[in-house]
RNA sequence: UGACCCAUGGUGUAAUUGGCAACACAGCUGGUUUUGGUCCAGCCAUUCUAGGUUCGAGUCCUAGUGGGUCAACCA
């Protein structure tokens, strides 16, 4: 198969299954969320494996929905994991595939085992069944409806179909083992009665099967040969195999792999709906979720996140990546694509006193230059700029390659300059203005001035500047591990910084024509993209990432 | 006080299945640079512990230790 390159331990699994001929030299694998949330990035780990699978052996993905919990899930969700999905790049085998449309299927299949007397209906409630179970260190006990007869097993699930008892009353179970050191082996629950209107198959059915009669199931129908899961479904696994054998159905074969976590951040959907909810961010596409809509509206390109996928791994052992590789991922793929572009965030003034009043000339500027074919733009230089008030100290030290009292420094592209003057609020201590003269032989790209100029700066002209706001984003949590801390809430871990608006800033004028999924390079601040509530006469822009930031991590030592 | 799974640098993943522990990120040095970015070079591990098998163990065996999962009519 493949040679040199490693393979993670799921590839050499499928490889296993390819040599001995066990599926026909298929592979078939499935990406089957539940519609009940946005798609976050631990999914996107799961995207990248199921459909890499696919397309690494020649065989194909399919969608499927796992819709069996009608109360909790919505064709809003069904749409956004759609659009997320195609949005990462991939492509599943013909249309999305829905377990609902399994559900008549399914009922025959319960059919089925009641007559092989290997299910039965329990009259019991929850709390009886649940205490019927035992616990992990003592066996459970045998319900007393579980000698029913085949005959009033069929007629009682039929009921169960037909609505005639209420919610809760009747449930249908498998006959295993209520010894079974194996918890789910002890019977386990298959079908319930509940009364919901199912976003696709509304009031037809009001039983729907539990996720081991289904997830399966539904496996075994499209034939899937590979069953790719995380590892809390590892104790499913002799279930699954039981159903498989017991209905005689496709093998399908279920491998299990460790779920991503990140640091600074939650994986639970259940989790980031609260979030949602309760307001503590401005709904799941919000730049600072981990979901795959927040990533997109940030910012980060589906590219970054595929290579974050890939240099994470595949095993089976816990593990907690660092913010640091995505963000290290999303920067390399923007380095390559991002539009260089100049924006001050926080800006002061800047008079050049000896460049003539009234004059603006169009300076040229490289569009990237990582990228030759990216081409130059021109941007408008005159007697007043704004420049980053970060970038002039009134009493630098020596290390400081930025703007201070007569040093010297390159404005970008345009001319070096030397400081000779500056204002300052008396009340605040606050700079208002800085001075310098500009040596007109210094011109970028034909410079005999002779002059050194260590530091560079970005800058906007004054007249042509475009104010805009910009968002700034930091981690959600301040904890590396919020959910992790089984006494408090993993609210009490938000970050209260997490986002920051900053009011005053202004871009050059080439940004006036940005488009929605653009990526650009403030010049020395980061990557940005435009942010969806940009209106004709209100810029916003997101802050995707910063960009390394070596002087910056100098100065907090 | 059960069953099952896992254990390799700060983090994650490898190691031709028993043959010199590799790659990436992070960190630290230095170089290049009209972005303190990018790029380039260098540094950073006696593989959880203790026994055993073997010429040879990260890999096999035994025991321990540590972590995770399992008792929803959720998935």
């Amino acid at each position: 198969m493949s040679n040199k390159e490693s393979l993670n331990f799921v590839e050499i699994e499928v490889e296993k299954d390819l040599e001995s001929g066990r599926y026909d030299g298929r592979v078939h694998t499935r990406f089957p969320p539940e519609p009940n949330g946005y798609l976050h990035i631990g999914h996107a780990k799961s995207i990248c494996l199921n459909f890499g699978l696919g397309e690494k052996y020649g065989g194909k993905t399919n969608l499927r929905f796992d819709d069996t919990n009608p109360v909790t899930e919505d064709t809003e969700y069904v749409d956004s994991i759609k659009k997320d999905i195609q949005w990462l790049g991939f492509e599943w085998d013909n249309e999305a595939y829905f377990a609902s449309d399994y559900f008549d299927k399914l009922y025959e299949f319960a059919v089925r085992l009641i007559k092989k007397g290997k299910a039965y209906v329990d009259d019991s409630s929850a709390e009886e069944i649940a205490k019927m179970k035992g616990t992990p260190t003592e066996p459970g006990v045998n319900s007393p409806y579980r000698d029913r007869s085949v005959e009033e097993n069929l007629r009682l699930f039929e009921g169960m179909k037909n609505g005639e008892y209420e919610d809760g009353s009747r449930i249908l179970r498998a006959k295993i083992d209520m010894e079974s050191p194996n918890m789910l082996l002890r019977d386990p629950n298959m079908y319930r009665i509940k009364r919901a209107t199912h976003h696709r198959t509304g009031d037809k059915w009001c039983i729907y099967p539990l996720y081991d009669f289904a997830h399966g199931q539904s496996d075994a129908i499209e034939e899937i040969t590979h069953s790719v899961c995380t590892l809390e479904f590892k104790h499913h696994r002799p279930l699954y195999e039981w159903f498989i054998e017991q209905l005689e159905i496709y093998p399908s074969r279920q491998i299990e792999f460790a779920r991503l976590n990140l640091e600074n951040t939650i994986m639970s959907k259940r989790k980031l709906l609260q979030l949602v909810n309760e307001k503590h961010v401005n709904g799941w596409d919000d730049p600072r979720m981990p979901t795959i809509s927040g990533m997109r509206r940030r910012g980060y390109s589906p590219a970054a996140i595929r290579n974050f996928c890939d240099r994470i791994g595949v095993a089976k052992r816990d593990n907690v990546i660092e913010f640091a590789l995505l963000e290290f991922s999303v920067r390399e793929d923007l380095n390559k694509v991002a539009k260089r572009v100049m924006g001050v965030l926080n800006p002061v003034k800047l008079v050049i006193t000896n460049y003539p009043e009234g004059k603006t000339e169009e300076v040229d500027i490289d569009n990237n230059p990582e990228d030759p074919n990216a081409g130059t733009r021109t941007m408008p230089f005159s007697r007043e700029l704004y420049i980053e008030r970060e970038d002039f100290m009134e009493d630098p030290p020596r290390k400081f390659f930025r703007l201070g009292p007569e040093r010297n420094v390159r404005l970008k592209s345009g001319y070096i300059i030397t400081c000779t003057d500056f204002d300052k609020d008396p009340e605040t201590g606050e700079i208002t203005e800085i001075r310098c003269i500009y040596h007109p032989d210094s011109k970028s790209g034909q410079d005999t001035s002779g002059i050194k100029a260590k530091g560079v700066l970005h800058w906007v002209s004054v007249e042509q500047a475009v104010p805009v706001e910009i968002r700034l984003y930091d981690r959600l949590f301040s904890d590396p591990n919020p959910g992790g801390h089984g006494d408090k809430d993993f609210k009490e871990f938000l970050n209260p910084d997490s986002l920051e608006i900053l009011n005053t800033a202004f871009v050059e004028p080439s940004l006036k024509d940005a488009e929605l999924g653009e990526h650009f390079q403030f010049m020395r601040k980061g990557y940005f993209c435009l942010d969806p509530d940009s209106s004709d006469d209100k810029l916003v822009f997101n802050r995707t990432v910063g960009l390394r930031d070596s002087w910056a991590k100098k100065n907090k030592k």
